[in-house]
DNA sequence: GATAGTGTTAGGGA
DNA sequence: ATCCCTAACACTAT
C-alpha cells in the first residue's frame, strides 16, 4: 500500500470517509506505531475535533484537525486504512481505531509495523524534520534535473531518497526507470539530459495512470513492467528475461535488454 | 523451515 | 564529519 500513487489513493479513501466528520473517540490497539508524541496527548489533540482536509506529501498522509494542527500517518510497507462500520469485523493488523459519533470508525492496520502515526503543528517544520524533499508529483523538469545532477551514486537509490524527493519506492522506481531505458544501477552523474527528460515524463505519467487505476499493477496498460515483476518473467516491450540485482540495498528488477547501463 | 518483501533508520566502517 | 552499506524492526506469504 505504500508509495506515492498508493497513499495519494489514502488520501482519497481518507476525504470520502473521514472529512468534516469529529473523532469521537481514539483507540490506540498498539501504541508501537505512535511516534514523537504520547498516547494520551495524541488521543487530547484528536478527540471531539473535526477533520477539516487531507493532504499529501511523498508517502505521508497529513489530516487537518479543526484548529489545532495536523494528524499524521505513514503506511510502511504494509499500512492502510478502512472504514468499518458498526457490526463489521476490523482488519487483523488495526493498531488505531478511530471512532466517528455516528457509529462508523476508520481502521489503520499495519501489519508489519513500519508505518507510524503521528502528530505536527506545522506542515513546514514536520517537512523539515523529516527531512522530506519536494513531492515528487510537484517537481518540475527543471528541479528534478538539478536534483539528479546533484546526487552521487546510482540512480536508483537517488530516486528512492526521501529527501531529494518525497514519494517513489522500490517498485515505482523500477518502473520509471524501465519506461525511460535507464539501468538502476547507472551513476545519476552520467544521465544525458535526454535521458533526464524521459525518467521526468516517465514520472509524471506512472504516477498519474497508477493512481487512475487504483495502483493495481494487473490494470497498468500493456507495456507495463509492474505486472512482470518478478524473477524470470518476460519483458513487456521485447520479450527478454526479467532481471533482478541488488541496487542500494534493494532488490531492483529490470531488463537488461530495454535498460542500458550506458 | 528458510526467505523475501511496497520503508526507514541506527550503527559501523571507509 | 560524510557517504555508503547492512542489519534491524514484525509479520506473512511462498
Ligand atoms: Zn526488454
Amino acid at each position: 500500500m505504500p508509495e506515492l500513487p498508493d497513499v495519494e489513493l489514502c488520501k482519497e479513501y481518507f476525504e470520502t470517509t473521514a472529512r468534516d466528520k469529529r473523532i469521537q473517540h481514539v483507540e490506540v490497539r498498539d501504541a508501537r506505531v505512535i511516534k514523537g508524541i504520547s498516547v494520551p496527548k495524541l488521543r487530547q489533540r484528536l478527540e471531539k475535533k473535526r477533520i477539516t482536509s487531507a493532504c499529501r506529501h511523498g508517502k505521508h498522509l497529513l489530516a487537518h484537525i479543526e484548529k489545532d494542527g495536523f494528524l499524521v500517518l505513514h503506511f510502511g510497507m504494509t499500512g492502510f486504512l478502512q472504514l468499518v462500520e458498526k457490526g463489521e469485523e476490523q482488519p487483523r493488523h488495526t493498531r488505531v481505531l478511530f471512532r466517528f459519533p455516528a457509529g462508523g470508525s476508520l481502521a489503520y492496520s499495519c501489519m508489519r509495523l513500519l508505518g507510524k502515526v503521528s502528530w505536527t503543528e506545522d506542515l513546514h517544520a514536520y517537512r523539515a524534520k523529516e527531512r522530506l524533499g519536494p513531492d515528487a508529483l510537484g517537481m518540475d523538469h527543471a528541479a528534478f534535473a538539478e536534483m539528479l545532477r546533484e546526487s552521487r551514486g546510482a540512480v536508483k537509490p537517488t530516486l528512492m531518497d526521501q529527501s531529494r524527493i518525497a514519494g517513489l519506492g522500490n517498485i515505482y522506481t523500477d518502473e520509471i526507470l524501465f519506461q525511460s531505458g535507464v539501468h538502476p544501477g547507472v551513476s545519476s552523474k552520467k544521465l544525458s539530459g535526454n535521458h533526464i527528460r524521459k525518467m521526468h515524463r516517465a514520472l509524471k505519467r506512472i504516477c498519474t495512470v497508477a493512481i487512475r487505476h487504483k495502483a493495481n499493477p494487473h490494470d497498468l496498460p500493456r507495456g507495463y513492467l509492474l505486472p512482470h515483476r518478478r524473477k524470470g518473467a518476460q519483458c513487456p516491450r521485447c520479450g527478454g528475461n526479467v532481471k533482478s540485482a541488488s541496487v542500494g540495498g534493494r532488490t531492483a528488477y529490470f531488463c537488461s535488454q530495454c535498460q542500458k547501463k550506458l
